[in-house]
DNA sequence: ACAACTTTGCAACATATGTTTCATATTAAT
DNA sequence: ATTAATATGAAACATATGTTGCAAAGTTGT
């Protein structure tokens, strides 16, 4: 496929022969090109969850003499992005292959804009706000239909991990509105929902709050419907340059809200994570050793 | 001029106050700012032609701890080229209101930068050659388990606004296999998998190559083991400072192929959506006119 | 010219680094 | 099931690193 001259190119080539650890290794090395050069070994060995040793044993793999050779090719790539720095920059000038590009390129670079924004104070605060309601709270029942299934699904299965504290109303069943039966005033409704705002969202989170249960909602502005019934929100950007509105801000905001609510609860995390890993172990869920072939 | 924050600066405006030793040290250090990160101290002493006492001295000079700071203001310098701009805005000091501020503002903060990186030329080209393919494909079968499925869910949920070209691969039924029981070599699968791979994603995955259809990923490494049956791939980063990986940038990439694909069929798409439009209003699927109450 | 002061080079120092060795754990083969 | 082979973790090792102390050389002021 690509040429094995390059150190990079020969790990991706070898990749498969190596042991476990040295996958681990060397799949940091990859990922992190530039700590090579920048850390010291045993630094970088204990970035990447590995032995020092095993990292001189890549090297020695890779049929090096030593670990100083890997660090020389980092460090001669680093060197060598300065030189051709401004011939880089006219290239990219001067590309214009397909026409689409500039959308893509257009698209990514205010997909971060808008996560960049996500990340100043006034938007902070609201997480954070957001955050610590959704710790208070015994149960988190989370809805999100149509395109914001995807948020809602991804948040409740990262939440799963650490416990078995959501509740995902999805499917016809959960949706019907007797997902929140058994839902009390210490439970909480997550909703997500954007313009257009699906109507079955609306009348679950509705009938969530005759209930007595607190709404807590993603939505995309001030004046979404959800707002005025929300106890708190947090607002993300859906502007996009295509015919539909990205999730990604979104998207980004529940990650963030896992985040935290695993980090304010240190250990319990840890502990149901430990859980989660065993009974996935067990299931043969993931792939652990992609399959050697013998020598 | 300019302002004396950076060290830098700092080593410029005080460089008539050194000693000539120590002139000649900073010369070196300013002229050749690299080399300070890449090579040790007594190597860049011995480069500079100077003592490596004198390095030592350079940093005390500079009101810095020691030489250890010198080298991780330009380490901090190379990491911020590579990391692209977003990094720069990583630069503003932590306000900590609460004590999980600073992780959502890392966490969205680096998110952006992941998500910028992917509109780097080598990125974006990948993207294009698999909306490329994509877009020859008869059928685009998709398929994300476990976490990724909300990528794949998101991209499926989308296109379909765009007409029926995609299939999703979902539930018992999907997964099972049967699910590809139609397809052919006309046809594509797009797979969505990241570290921990699912082993069912790479079974399925094989299978539909086996069957003779072209398998696209988005995945996370060049060494994931969906990149060898694979005939173009994106890669995406995951890297989080939370104990799960982030999907905001397979997201994005995602966002951005739906984007593409819709760019490329303008008509078709256009024409498309006024259908899957009409049919959701007809099924008053969306709130219209939303009844504003306070309360 | 002489003393007080700063700068410089050198060597010693404690520490951190990359490597090797060896015992244990894990995997594969018979 | 037992043995052989390999992979891993921990500690020991020699070396390189950044720093410090001190004496010689140089500079400045009187």
């Amino acid at each position: 496929m690509s040429q094995d001259n390059s150190l990079r190119d020969q790990i991706i080539a070898l990749y498969d022969e190596m042991s476990p650890q040295l996958q681990q290794a060397a799949r940091y090395v990859l990922e992190n090109p530039q700590e090579v050069a920048l850390v010291s070994m045993r630094g970088l060995a204990r970035n990447a969850g590995v032995q020092p040793a095993t990292m001189t044993r890549l090297a020695k793999f890779m049929g090096l003499a030593g670990y100083e050779d890997i660090r020389a090719y980092y460090a001669k790539a680093i060197r060598m992005r300065a030189d051709g720095f401004a011939a880089r920059a006219m290239e990219r000038e001067t590309t214009v292959p397909d026409q689409g590009s500039d959308l893509a390129q257009h698209m990514l670079q205010s997909l971060a804009a808008q996560i960049t924004k996500l990340s100043e104070p006034e938007s902070l605060a609201r997480i954070q706000a957001v955050a610590n309601r959704l710790n208070q709270a015994r149960r988190i029942y989370v809805l999100g239909l149509r395109s914001c299934h995807s948020v809602a699904w991804h948040f409740h299965y990262v939440m799963t991990l650490l416990g078995e504290k959501t509740i995902h109303l999805d499917g016809p069943a959960g949706t019907g509105g007797d997902g929140l039966l058994h839902a009390t005033d210490k439970d909480v409704l997550l909703v997500v929902s954007i313009s257009p705002y699906a109507l079955h969202s609306l009348e679950l989170a509705a009938a969530a709050r005759e209930q007595g249960m607190a709404v807590i909602t993603i939505t995309d502005s001030e004046v979404s419907p959800l707002i005025a019934i929300s106890e708190v929100a947090v607002l993300c950007s859906t502007e996009s340059q295509t015919f539909f509105h990205t999730l990604t801000p979104a998207l980004a905001i529940s990650e963030v809200l896992c985040g935290l609510l695993a980090s304010q609860d240190r250990l319990g995390a840890l502990e149901a994570l430990q859980n989660a890993d065993r009974h996935l172990q067990s299931l043969n869920t993931y792939a652990n050793n992609i399959p050697r072939r013998r020598i």
